[in-house]
DNA sequence: GTAGCTAACTAATGTCATTATTAACTGCGT
DNA sequence: ACGCAGTTAATAATGACATTAGTTAGCTAC
């Protein structure tokens, strides 16, 4: 088990996604993934650069990954309104991998140029998204921005259990995509 | 300065917020605090129960001067219309106090009554507000949860610098406004 | 097979939270 | 004035963590 245990960055990434999301992001200690992967946390270095380093890494894995889902999503047949098809892709993906999601919301410290490319799709889906609604280039910029908080204030307050009292979430859920699309139809 | 250096909770509970204000909520330990303070970290143990306890005691703290601060603005002459009165105090007391709004928004793990309290105060300001687009109840609870989605959102977006692009802030909340003005109406 | 690179190791340092124990101060009653 | 009880801050010690430096051992290309 010792020398060549086969580490890669690729593994390291995997091992503390699937820390974060059993455990919570704060949970991803260098120690843990280590231990995970059968490994003394020394070791990691030579492939990552430092708890900051793999944090970051996890972030580049959440956009794109969510990127990726959201996007598989809407191309899936809800043609006329994606909203719909796009809010639900986003609220699940944060359920199903709430460590990876809290993960991709932080942007890094020093720009990043990679989370921000990666970061850049994701708001280019959303934005076909609201196209639909035909504003103008800006008054689309400010929806998506405004969209973006609702779906990630949702996800956040519900996960931090900040909806103390005992009200369906998903009727909250529709009761914001009707909030949202009628609030845009009248931008 | 060594013995009976005065210590008490709530001068424990500023220094912490000044250190989160400042540096972050997670950069909030109780090593940073008794420096602050003059003062060993085991010293602390005399008056919080640890780390955590100090946290939930800083999220207590913040989630009543919220409450004191919005309802104050809500009351304070924009009687017709509270709703943007509210979201501006809630955006400016995020903005001016960063770290103990990060703190607010945690619940704490074991159900904290006193937190419970308070963030339930804070709900029944934003249902008050609410309640003038003369909803029914649930459709009101509903609502509210969607406003708190859309402020926390776009604060930890905005914080944590998850607008990439150059598009001015002030405009966001202006749409943001609009949108769920128009939204709840339409309900 | 061996030289050199790479990946894993051990050892060591420093920061942190936390607990147990001790010493010093304060206020109170006498 | 004096001493006692309760309180507050101290030191000492433990254990988890990140990180760096230096070392060893496996792999690969010649």
């Amino acid at each position: 088990m010792s020398p060549r245990a086969g580490l890669d960055v690729s593994s390291i990434t995997i091992a503390a996604a699937d820390i974060a999301n059993e455990e919570g992001l704060e949970q991803v200690t260098l120690a843990k993934v280590a231990r995970k992967l059968g490994v003394r946390s020394p070791s990691l270095y030579n492939h990552i650069g430092g708890l900051p380093d793999l944090i970051e890494k996890l972030a580049v894995y959440g956009v794109e990954k969510m990127h990726t889902v959201i996007k598989y999503e809407m191309n899936s047949g809800h043609g006329e309104n994606g909203l719909k098809a796009v809010m639900t892709a986003y609220l699940t993906f944060a359920r199903a991998e709430p460590g990876v999601y809290e993960a991709a919301q932080k942007a890094p410290e020093q720009h990043n140029e990679v989370w921000q490319a990666a970061s850049n799709q994701l708001v280019q889906v959303l934005l076909a998204v609201v196209a639909a609604f035909d504003l103008e280039e800006k008054a689309a910029l400010h929806t998506v921005r405004v969209l973006r908080s609702a779906l990630h204030g949702f996800v956040m307050l519900d996960r931090a259990g900040g909806f103390g009292l005992p009200l369906d979430l998903q009727e909250t859920e529709e009761v914001m995509y009707k909030l949202i699309t009628a609030g845009i139809a009248k931008l």
